[in-house]
DNA sequence: TATTGTTATACTCTATAACTATA
DNA sequence: TATAGTTATAGAGTATAACAATA
């Protein structure tokens, strides 16, 4: 049989008529790029007038799933450093949706905690979430899904 | 059999021991952005010293490519805002690795062109980035590369 | 009227170094 | 000595509005 094909049998990906970008195309970097930029595009057009941010909204849900956490493991659990998390906790907590309390047993650190605030933020960003994702995946099916996880797991060497 | 797993059969995915991140784990969104944070990482760790960054190679790339082209087309090419562009072409052309040559047909718009330096600059950079996308990809073997490939395609939607 | 390149501006994310108070 | 949280700061990406020159 023929040739093997560069990716998809596509000669020229762009969207722009007359522009040649395979190279590009054929980069995971430049892909993860676009792809990350347009599913931010969405979630910012889904929950913008929430005042939510992916990243406010990563700190929620760990914050809410491990109650009691600290910065330092937030921020490591993120990818986030320490110094960077600061403005970013104030945020949250001048917006009454987390709260620092003191720590049950090291005087240094603070413990984290969803209040009831936090909470119906949440939620409601959750549902909207789900919109989202599903408008984000919404051409690929269950076992693409799955796959598609399952390769960007691989690839992560964080 | 038994239930169906949420994913790839892992119910803890954070890397920090006794932290819960299921629920972020299970979003695309995430998952790019902790994908492409650590790609981004290893680039500039690879290319940094060259002063190359992801959009600046992009940049470069394109212009080969499609020599001549102006700022507009570049940007839509690319995803970035005409009004963004000016300070990188800005900053391509202080180095000398581009051109802004007089447009043929339309006196608004300038035509964009690598020269020696440039074509140096790529070859250099291309060069590193095969062997930084290898090590990105090196736990996935050729078919899951293409498969990868082909479901980041189906996500974007811009 | 619309478009190209530009300026100005503001916001967000990220990275680094250094400080304080505790451990 | 090391660690948690903090401050300060600088670089880079992204978004919007408005302008001059040209189509």
């Amino acid at each position: 049989m023929g040739k093997i094909e560069p990716l998809a049998g596509r000669s020229d990906e762009s969207d722009e008529p007359g522009i040649r970008s395979e190279l590009l195309e054929g980069l995971v970097g430049y892909r993860l790029r676009r792809a990350n930029g347009a599913v931010m595009t969405d979630f910012m057009a889904s929950l913008g007038d929430l005042g939510m941010r992916p990243v406010l909204f990563a700190l929620i849900a760990m914050i809410r799933d491990n109650p009691g956490i600290n910065q330092t493991t937030l921020g490591r659990s993120l990818g986030i450093q320490r110094a960077n998390l600061v403005p970013l906790v104030n945020e949250l907590t001048t917006r009454h949706l987390v709260e620092r309390r003191a720590h049950p047993t090291d005087r240094r650190a603070f413990a984290l905690y969803l209040n009831k605030t936090g909470e119906a933020m949440f939620a409601e960003a959750v549902e909207r979430i789900r919109a989202h994702e599903e408008r984000m995946l919404s051409r690929l099916d269950e076992g693409e899904r799955r796959k598609l996880f399952e390769l960007l797991n691989k690839l992560r060497a964080d």
